[in-house]
DNA sequence: ACCTGAACACCGTTCAAGT
DNA sequence: ACCTGAACACCGTTCAAGT
């Protein structure tokens, strides 16, 4: 299917059939990924691919891990030497974030594929990842129990406002059908919904997530004595704006 | 399949149809559910079921419907007539986390099924809550602007909350392969980890629902001027615990 | 009016056979 | 050693035919 079948000099691989159904699925969609049109993609036939991999599931596993992995490659990530755990954290959020919008259409099976153990919680996904945080909290002066819980709400601030991004940004050219007129049915049911219309269509996606990390790491800081917070959590933060 | 084949007296249904399919994903999975399989569920084949549905993503698309206005239908959470917003939001939050933990295999389906417009954000669906959402929101004094972005911030809190808790919910008993004597591979290469455990296996996930919760109800009165808040954000909250 | 049976195109997966 | 072809059980979906 592809012009440079790029599998056909030197032969399949574990990581370059997974490499390969990271494009199709960001080119394509999950939806259309099937075993043999992966073989298609590669080509060869579709069959071949379970000399690599014991099926599909273990296929999407491997995506998964993938994607997620390569946080761990981003130089911006910097998973050693951190300047402090508020740096490292942003790194983290940013890095994240830059994976779910580089690979919207794999995001959702980041946020739900079943995980290996209850304690590894999506998105943050990789023992190496979750010990290196853990790790970087317990040298700040966390305690075991505050960094378990700074590793919770880390995750659920993640999975909430990425899953949201990315499927927002779905939204926008997923569903191919309906060109209708209006766009959400009718709205004149809802007359605030028809009012607000245009300001809930605004995109703060980035300005969300920087306000929302920004306030949990203040929240966060307030786990640490006063002295170890690094300037963070010193005031009350003005509300109105 | 069912010894009761409930719809044999009185004929099919969509309502019916969808509800059968609800139970269903909540005895068998999701992944389970194939259209030929719910027909023996109601005693019908398969085919029968598309004369009363387009097909099977239409299926999916009004589980997910019938799962979230289960919501309007919850006494407990009483659309109208709320006691101010915060008691709305509470009440509104703590109707959300029951349907997820009563419907733990469709939680993730209304996670991620596309929306139907880019502002209907998961897990809070339905045009008619969110026209009611925003309603007490204005009602009691948010702007138009601070409306918007409450309802994005308690969105992301629902869906990344409760998400992972019903994706915790499915590792225990999910898989049931690999009985193995490591639940979760060798921890021998991530030392904190292995001595974190425990800690991290401990399920806290009522109490950081409550207290994420509370912290996002404090957070959203910041935006009220002080005489509407309701005592609502009058100190900063203490962090040593 | 409502359901069934046969049919079609497509899956995931296995395995003997080819090269 | 690595891929293909045929095969199997199963999908979603359509539609003529039954009752």
């Amino acid at each position: 299917m592809r012009d440079d079948a790029e599998a056909a000099r030197t032969g399949l691989d574990e990581s370059r059939i997974v490499a390969a159904a990271v494009r199709f699925i960001d080119e394509r969609g999950l939806r259309e990924l099937t075993m043999r049109r992966l073989g298609a993609y590669l080509g060869v036939e579709g069959m071949a691919l379970y000399r690599y991999l014991p099926g599909r599931e273990a296929l999407l596993d491997a995506v998964v891990e993938s994607v997620v992995d390569a946080l761990y490659r981003d130089p911006d990530v910097l998973l050693e030497a951190p300047a402090g755990w508020v740096d490292y954290l942003q790194r983290l959020a940013h890095g994240l974030r830059r994976i779910a919008l580089t690979h919207p259409e794999v995001f959702p099976l980041v946020a739900t594929r079943p995980a290996a153990a209850p304690w590894v919680r999506p998105p943050l996904r990789s023992l190496r990842g979750i010990e290196s945080l853990l790790a970087v909290l317990t040298a700040a002066g966390f305690s075991d129990e505050h960094a378990a819980a700074v590793y919770r709400a880390f995750s659920s601030f993640l999975l909430g406002h990425l899953l949201l991004e990315v499927s927002a940004l779905g939204v926008e050219t997923g569903p191919v059908e309906e060109p209708d007129v209006a766009p959400a049915g009718d709205l004149d049911a809802y007359p605030i919904l028809r009012r607000l219309e245009p300001t809930l269509s605004q995109d703060h996606a980035g300005a969300d997530f920087e306000e929302a990390l920004e306030t949990l790491l203040d929240r966060i800081a307030l786990l640490l004595p006063a002295r170890r917070r690094g300037g963070r959590a010193a005031l009350p933060r003005n509300g109105d704006q």
